[in-house]
DNA sequence: TTACCTTTGAAGTTA
DNA sequence: TAACTTCAAAGGTAA
């Protein structure tokens, strides 16, 4: 996907809100593909993901804003209206609301859109274990004004490692008061705190002391090679979230409630297939989100680079790959070939998962056809 | 115990 | 610069 924004550039998400609607140009040429039923295929998916996802408004919204093709390139919409200017944080996200429990977001900061205000985003995820301090490393809206944060907000350096330390809770502002002990009962506020990759005491700790959702331990993830000291003493800073991760992430327990499966290769598959049908303002809803995950990524930790965990896990076995991916076409929905039931072919699991997970495409068909639709 | 599977997107690497 | 590769999450499965 191309880059539209020059390299460097100082909002990282411009390219992401760009790229949301470039991807126009993208869907009408797969869509050009299936066929004259493109448009029927679309308003059949647009209806069976309302059936499958909660039938909230933002579902509708987009259909009262017409299918997100016929929405100028380049232009935001919302609530009938073109905007001059991308919609502004659509969702109430789960660490806003531990900021505010903390004292970092005022209730003002609660940024909504009429349309969108029953959009439930996903409750907080509870991790198995979380240190108590991990929520008070999040997000706040004046984190990313341009220019410098303020002044509670502004990460201070440390001289030793030059990487800006996280606002101690006694510098937060004391919005909403929060005694110690409540602490460590708040929930998740960036749910990437997998059980798995909780720091121990000594390791995996941002220089500040206080553990962040993207460090992780170095015993966890090991080079096969021996590491030298100094990397081995180096946290795992983990990538940013990208705004399909931030999606699955909330979607997932959803799907997962749905289909009554927990395989997360069968979920992660519906998941694909519903974030392709999700309008253009819910999916930029992810964009903003992951775009302020990348830009607070790069202020906590700007020395930090994708390169630095190149090669950290071990790659696939590229024969073994080729081979897979090579048996999995055989017989695959191609984009350009929709099978006769092309009205749930968006939801259809591919043929590799269906082999190793074989209750996937029953349960998922009979959850994606709506009433008096099964003839489709 | 750990890689694999599976998805999309961002970013790095290679040719 | 285009194409390719790796890694983010998740959790069951298989080696």
């Amino acid at each position: 996907m191309p880059q539209l924004e020059p390299a460097g550039g100082d909002d990282l998400g411009a390219p992401d809100e760009l790229i949301a609607f470039q991807d126009e140009g993208e869907e009408q040429d797969k869509g050009a593909g299936r066929g004259s039923a493109h448009g029927d295929l679309d308003e059949l998916k647009s209806s069976l993901v309302s059936e499958t996802e909660n039938r909230g408004q933002p579902l509708a919204l987009a259909r009262t804003l017409g299918k997100s093709s016929q929405i100028p390139q380049g232009r935001w919409v919302s609530q009938g209206k073109t905007l001059l200017q991308p919609p502004v944080m659509l969702i109430q996200c789960p660490w806003q609301r531990i900021w505010g429990t903390l004292g970092v977001f005022s209730p003002s900061h609660e940024l909504s859109l009429t349309a969108l205000q029953s959009n439930k985003v996903p409750v907080v995820q509870h991790a198995h274990h979380m240190h108590p301090l991990t929520p008070l490393i999040t997000y706040s809206n004046d984190h990313f004004s341009p220019g410098s944060p303020p002044g509670h907000l502004s990460p201070e350096i440390d001289p030793k490692t030059g990487i800006p330390r996280p606002p101690h809770p006694s510098e937060l502002p004391p919005y909403y008061p929060l005694s110690p002990g409540a602490v460590g009962q708040i929930p998740l506020m960036s749910s990437r705190f997998s059980p798995h990759v909780v720091p121990p005491p000594t390791h995996g700790l941002h220089p500040s002391g206080i553990p962040h959702p993207t460090i992780v331990s170095p015993i966890v993830k090991q080079e096969p090679t021996q590491p030298s000291k100094e990397e081995e003493k180096k946290p795992h800073i983990k990538k940013p979230l990208n705004a399909f991760m931030l999606y699955m992430k909330e979607m997932r327990a959803k799907v997962v409630a749905e289909c009554t499966l927990k395989e997360s290769a069968a979920i992660n598959q519906i998941l694909g297939r519903r974030w392709h049908s999700l309008s253009r303002e819910e999916q930029a809803k992810y964009y903003e989100l992951a775009r302020k995950e990348r830009q607070l990524h790069s202020q906590l930790y700007p020395t930090w680079s994708a390169r630095d965990n190149y090669g950290k896990k071990k790659k696939r076995k590229r024969e073994k790959l080729a081979q897979q991916q090579s048996h999995d076409t055989e017989g695959e929905y191609l984009p350009c070939q929709p099978p006769p039931c092309s009205g749930l072919w968006s939801l259809m699991p591919s043929s590799s998962v269906l082999r190793r997970f074989p209750g996937v495409q029953e349960q998922e068909a009979l959850r994606a056809v709506p009433a008096g639709r099964e003839a489709l």
